[in-house]
RNA sequence: GCCCGAGUGGCGGAAUGGUAGACGCGAUGGACUCAAAAUCCAUUGUCCCUUAAAGACGUGCCGGUUCGAUCCCGGCCUCGGGCACCA
């Protein structure tokens, strides 16, 4: 029988989903282990194939654990709210819904075609009411909760208030809060909520009409769509993840991630340690305290002027009368200037003096205090001293205002640049004098303390998260307001779902404003919705226990199943998903939801396959096309071709001529008969004519194939152009294994005894693929799948004491043509669950090793000796050895070095 | 500017201190065939050379450690990724 692929795989397919061969409940017998990939989000043009790649490399490894007696849970779904449906329903009028589940559909069925094993039952969508109700309860307890820095954890946020009413906290005492009004009490613990309310410096996209995430800005633009960005202060629901930077980044060090990957999650977060610092300052004749923030208080003689960020409250306060009308002409300068533009001119310098003086607190001198951009408000206190000396920023800032340099560590060269290095020896600096740098900050902090002038502080770069949208395809908060004061909605009234609306344009207003009846108990509800991450941030937990209507997750399931042990994904989510994620987990693990406090065990980021575009020549001001080997000779024009008519390079002439009209009467200058075109690697994109859809590779190869294949390609974690050159040798490769088990349409496995030879072939394999897959290299366990192939072949072997295990360890990988195999050798059950080989070490072992005998490093010869010969012995053969003397020749033999099983080495001299 | 990662044949890549180039693609020659496809066999890093043997060179560049370096250390170059006025 031939190796018919398409009904091998429909087959199995059908087979798989008939049977719920991969339906998992929990199973106190077997261990866990859980692999997730990350969601996708169902865009419209659909997979490519470079999003399978991560899906493959976990689907090989769920299918491994489980031959290996793991109770696999393996879900997916989908990521379905999102702007890109709002955008099309906007251009259409067409319900985001109806587009979602259009591409869902799509989604599905791209997916069923490659053969996963996921348990679909568990299948979950952001926008299902049924999953987003969980999102918005999340969100519930999020507001009714507050971080307790004592405990450094999350707490109800009943036990604050509590602390109010008796002993006080804070700035709060009883008497204060029982004077307090509702309103007033409100605004108090807004201040402290995990999900709060505030007026913050927010990334305000005017072309999607809605605010946006750190993380959802690039360069200065909107992630999705491009469109620029600009800071406005604007009051918005925003998430505290700022107060778990801490923890974010201490639990990073036990996660088996990649160290690129947590390296950008700690600069994100971004500890500094430095100090708080008071410096008093004079406005005409008023004196106010301004707070600083420095991670070098050992430079503290060296400051020259302060500066203060413009959008901090301290402007107003800190202007003279006399200064008023340029910092306001200043402040308006600063505001018109979009978030791009502000990147594009990080270079240029600008500022206005604010006429205020401010008192060094350690010195007595008194510096002038500066307005600029180049501070920022949302970071330590919006206020620094400045050290021109030392710090690039304020040398700049220096340099174009003539405020003066004065250099604080000895011999260093200012007059050209700043001296950053935290090295060299003190000067200029008092108590500091003489002191080593590192020491001085270290003097420098115990003496602010001492002396009562400030204190140490840790500051993290990393934001409270945004949390509103102005947009409408995404979860509704569960808040409504009465007299202008935000209320939970009854946990009990959940979900609350997405109302129905006329039309989707943006007006300005949030789309909710205009839905008919958005209001709970007659109070109007909140307009805004959730962003994207919101409902990615907890998916996993859901998979656990998805049809539960009671909880998130029951809590039997969740003790279960716990966390997921190996996630794989793409690398794009560091700064987003993974930290939003992360502290979801540790919010809902404060308050005892769940019991593991990080999500995700192993990361393994998957590199991204880029497209492979082909390109034609046109000579100039013809419609002559030049092979690419020949284009010097011409003046041509580049052209990018659809690779679909072009085959390693070689372009298909009559399809070309049919492909686009203008070229129906196209000629061709050819090199050796052919025409070859030219390539790069590209982004896949519509665009550029390189998307490769899975589905043709399944309609020309099969889905063992592409799976095969994609693996084949290289490391998972690099990234890749998509390039079909090498396919058909995957493909002879699964031609070949069905050969050991078919002569045509003959069945020739026996049941024969195995010679020690076929053992070894065997059991060299099982080794080599149990210790690749655990390393995810899938790369080099197809090549050693190739070998033994090749090595059965052409030993004429078809027993079954070899190729039944065979099936199995291919299994993983080729799952349909295994399954057929599997069925053919008459087993009733699924290859799926069937056991993974035993590995015999004695089967694999070499009789005789023969080792290269190198001389100074340079191989000269090999002698044969039992593997179990002690280096003794082995040194004594090769002095032994007939071939010896005449390299020797005169010289002596230092030393023989024997790597057991490995290599001889004579050292001469 | 700062922080990571990577540079190996015509191509994708293998080997993390021990015979560099596994495996695959491509290419060349051959077998089978009326022919093609499919399949199988052989060769395939570079140089010297009619060929073989033998040799020399060879993992971005320069240096170091070592009997021995693609691998470890120091410096540089190139490419890719991330962050970017974070005081």
């Amino acid at each position: 029988m031939e190796y018919d692929f398409k009904s091998i795989e429909s087959k199995w397919q059908e087979y798989w989903a008939s049977h719920k061969t991969f339906k998992v409940k929990e199973d106190a017998s077997k261990p866990k282990y859980y692999v997730l990939d990350m969601f996708p989000y169902p865009s419209g043009a659909g997979l490519h194939v470079g999003h399978p790649l991560g899906y493959i490399a976990s689907d090989i490894y769920s299918r491994y654990k489980r031959l290996k007696g793991f109770n696999v849970l393996h879900p997916m779904g989908y990521d379905a709210f999102g702007l890109p449906a709002e955008q099309y329903a906007i251009q259409t009028g067409q319900h985001p819904e109806v587009t979602t589940t259009t591409n869902i559909n799509r989604y599905r069925q791209q997916l069923d075609r490659i053969g996963f094993s996921y348990d679909w039952e568990r299948e979950v969508r952001t926008c299902d009411p049924e999953f987003y109700k969980w999102t918005q309860w999340a969100f519930l307890k999020m507001f009714d909760s507050w971080y307790d820095p004592a405990q450094d954890k999350a707490r109800p946020i009943s036990e604050l208030i509590a602390r109010f009413e008796t002993e006080g906290y804070e700035d709060i005492t009883p008497a204060a809060w029982k004077a307090a009004s509702e309103k007033e009490k409100s605004d108090i613990l807004m201040r402290y909520r995990i999900a709060y309310q505030g007026e913050t410096s927010v990334n305000w996209c005017e072309g999607l009409g809605t605010v946006l995430a750190n993380d959802e800005v690039k360069d200065g633009l909107s992630v999705r769509g491009g469109f620029p960005v600009e800071q406005k202060k604007m009051t918005q629901w925003q998430l505290r993840v700022s107060a778990y930077a801490g923890r974010l980044l201490d639990s990073l060090e036990k996660l088996d991630w990649t160290d690129s990957l947590k390296e950008m999650q700690r600069n994100w977060i971004g500890r500094s340690e430095g100090t708080e610092m008071v410096f008093n300052t004079i406005c005409g004749d008023r004196e106010m305290p301004v707070t600083i923030f420095t991670t070098r208080v050992d430079t503290i003689y060296g400051v020259t002027f302060m500066v203060l960020a413009p959008e901090s409250d301290l402007v107003g306060q800190l202007t003279t009368p006399e200064q008023k009308e340029e910092v306001e002409n200043y402040l308006k300068y600063v505001k018109t200037k979009t978030e791009r533009e502000r990147i594009a001119e990080t270079k240029t310098v600008t500022g206005v003096f604010s006429g205020s003086y401010g008192i060094n607190p350690v010195t007595g001198e008194k510096v002038p205090v500066w307005i600029s951009e180049y501070v920022l408000a949302g970071y330590g206190t919006g206020a620094i001293m400045a050290v021109p000396a030392h710090d690039s920023r304020d040398y700049a800032f220096a340099r174009k205002f003539g405020l003066p340099i004065v250099p604080i560590i000895e011999g260093c060269d200012v007059s050209e640049e700043s001296f950053d290095a935290k090295e060299g020896k003190m000067c200029n600096s008092g108590f500091l004098n003489g002191l080593d740098v590192k020491q001085a900050i270290e003097t420098a902090k115990d003496y602010v303390e001492a002396h009562g002038l400030g204190r140490r502080k840790t500051n993290y770069r990393l934001r409270d998260a945004i949390f509103s949208r102005q947009r409408y395809w995404g979860e509704p908060f569960p808040i409504y307001y009465k007299d202008g004061i935000p209320y939970p909605v009854d946990e009990k009234d959940l979900p609350l779902t997405l109302p129905e609306i006329d039309s989707y344009k943006p007006t300005g207003e949030a789309p909710l404003a205009r839905a008919k009846d958005w209001t709970y108990k007659g109070y109007p509800l909140e307009t805004s919705t959730m962003p994207g991450f919101a409902g990615s941030s907890a998916y996993y937990l859901r998979y656990m226990d998805n049809h539960n209507g009671e909880a998130l997750v029951s809590r039997d399931a969740d003790e279960y199943w716990r966390d997921v042990d190996l996630y794989i994904g793409g690398t794009e989510h560091a700064t987003g998903h993974l930290i939003y994620s992360r502290f979801w987990n540790k919010f809902l693990f404060d308050l005892g939801y769940i019991c593991e406090d990080e999500p995700f065990r192993k990361l393994i980021n998957q590199g991204m396959i880029q497209g492979r575009s082909n390109f034609v020549y046109r000579i100039v001001g013809t419609n002559k096309f030049v092979s690419c080997g020949l284009k010097k000779d011409y003046d041509t024009t580049e052209i990018h071709v659809d690779i679909n008519i072009v085959r390693n390079d070689k372009l298909d002439l009559e399809a070309f001529k049919a492909w686009r009209p203008e070229f129906a009467d196209a000629e061709f200058i050819l090199e050796n008969g052919e025409y070859v075109c030219g390539w790069a690697v590209e982004k896949m994109s519509k665009s550029m004519f390189n998307v490769v859809n899975p589905d043709v590779i399944c309609d020309t190869y099969g889905a063992d194939t592409l799976r095969l294949y994609e693996m084949f390609l290289g490391p998972l974690e690099q990234s890749k152009p998509w390039d079909t050159k090498g396919i058909d040798g995957v493909n002879r490769f699964l031609k070949k294994f069905w050969r050991l088990f078919w002569d045509r349409e003959e069945w020739i496995v026996t049941d024969e005894k195995a010679s020690a030879e076929e053992l070894k072939v065997l059991h060299k394999l099982i080794g080599k693929e149990q210790a690749d897959i655990e390393n995810f290299s899938y790369n080099t366990t197809i090549s050693a799948f190739m070998i033994a192939v090749n090595d059965l072949t052409a030993a004429g072997c078809s027993k079954r004491e070899i190729l039944e295990p065979l099936v199995v360890l291919l299994s993983p990988f080729a799952p349909h043509i295994a399954e057929e195999l599997w069925h053919r050798l008459g087993h009733e059950d699924t290859v799926t669950y069937a056991r993974f080989p035993e590995f015999n070490a004695a089967f694999a072992a070499e009789d005789n090793v023969t080792y290269p005998v190198q001389f100074n490093g340079r191989m000269r010869f090999t002698i044969d000796m039992p593997k179990s010969a002690a280096p003794a012995d082995v040194e004594a053969a090769v002095r032994a050895h007939e071939q010896t003397p005449k390299y020797v020749e005169g010289k002596t033999i230092v030393k023989v070095i024997v790597v057991p099983g490995r290599i001889i080495n004579i050292v001469l001299k």
